[in-house]
DNA sequence: GATACTATGTATAACTA
DNA sequence: TTAGTTATACATAGTAT
């Protein structure tokens, strides 16, 4: 049931062609009259089914035609300026698709940088040759924007501010690699670095880290 | 977050309105794109935007226009032919609901009837003011149907066979109003009236309809 | 081959930034 | 406003009847 996330080809079974093909064919047309019924604008469809000479067109010959007597006074050039092509169309999911990919890097990358984080916690240091610069300047970053949100945290819950006076916070970077945030996140980083501090980060990071995000 | 099912109103709201416009046209094109990959056919789509003198097309100008030039030359008695007027569509769509509307009164029913079943059996009697004929058939049929479920149950389950021998069942009947099964229904629906038989008869029912359907 | 069902993928209304 | 997110409604591939 539906396993395949669609296999945009042509399906060369002839029953599951035929099969989509009605299926499909129903709820563009559905799709169109909705479009047309909710914004309130003209439209027309024309499919040229695989089992008949005929189109099948929407919504009516005369609404086709008045349609298309529209569409065909206007000069080619004219007729281009608004057009989604098929290359402009493809261009979009590509631009879409890399636009995922990229999000799926920074959410793996923030991953992988919380693991390198409690590994070191857990390990009560950091062992440098581990880590690229890239890596320290990622983990710096996630351990300062750790330890702001814990500060809003115990602001907000109104309790004792342990580690340090807090300002009020700024807007969060949203980029690890802004060179001055990560030089700030280097500083915090270096500050935890001694085994009791270590352990009071962590609990209280379990605490930022549920309450963030 | 999609609360309401799809008023198919015009939205009033300009923002709104536009939104969806945007978000329908674009995956409209999406859909007529697949279509005609996956079937391997030709479409084409024509949309008159609200905010542009000139309409969105697809898949491209001289796509179009080889669509359309077929479709020009076709004389319009036969455009009419297979065309999906907007009759049929709105024909089609009140005969599904009403399809739908007699499956939800088929199943008000049945639960009526099962409701009626039990209520007679921990009563054990059925008192005849309360019922309609209609009623009555109903109550028959679907005795006579749990009945079967449990000869059938017993036989697979190659238990000894307490109430009647069951012959091979036959395909059940789908509808309750069939005056030949409703009679037939009422004969057992009596065998089952004193109140020992009865008792057995509401503990293998619970067994019949837990297996049944 | 049409119809019905159901599990799953897709579209999208409302919301947030 | 345009873009991104989320929860829910809708579409539909595979299956059974």
């Amino acid at each position: 049931m539906t396993r395949k996330k669609v296999k945009l080809a042509f399906i060369e079974n002839n029953t599951a062609r035929k099969s989509a093909y009605n299926k499909r064919k129903k709820s563009l047309v559905k799709k169109v009259d909705e479009l047309t019924a909710l914004c309130g604008i003209d439209a027309c469809a024309i499919i040229y089914g695989p089992y008949d000479a005929q189109p099948e067109i929407w919504p009516s010959p005369s609404g086709v035609q008045e349609v298309l007597s529209k569409f065909m006074t206007v000069p080619e050039v004219e007729q281009s300026r608004k057009m989604m092509n098929q290359e402009s169309f493809l261009k979009q999911r590509i631009s879409k698709s890399e636009k995922q990919l990229q999000k799926q890097r920074r959410d793996n990358r923030e991953k992988e940088t919380t693991m390198h984080m409690f590994r070191c916690l857990n390990a009560g240091n950091i062992v440098q040759n581990s880590m690229s610069v890239g890596d320290l300047n990622d983990l710096s970053w996630m351990i300062d924007h750790n330890l702001r949100a814990i500060g809003r945290r115990m602001e907000s819950d109104d309790r004792e501010n342990i580690i340090h006076q807090s300002p009020p916070p700024p807007p969060p970077p949203t980029a690890p690699n802004n060179n001055e945030i990560a030089m700030m996140g280097h500083g915090h980083a270096g500050m935890a670095m001694n085994n009791n501090d270590l352990i009071q980060s962590q609990m209280f990071m379990d605490m930022g880290m549920n309450g963030y995000e």
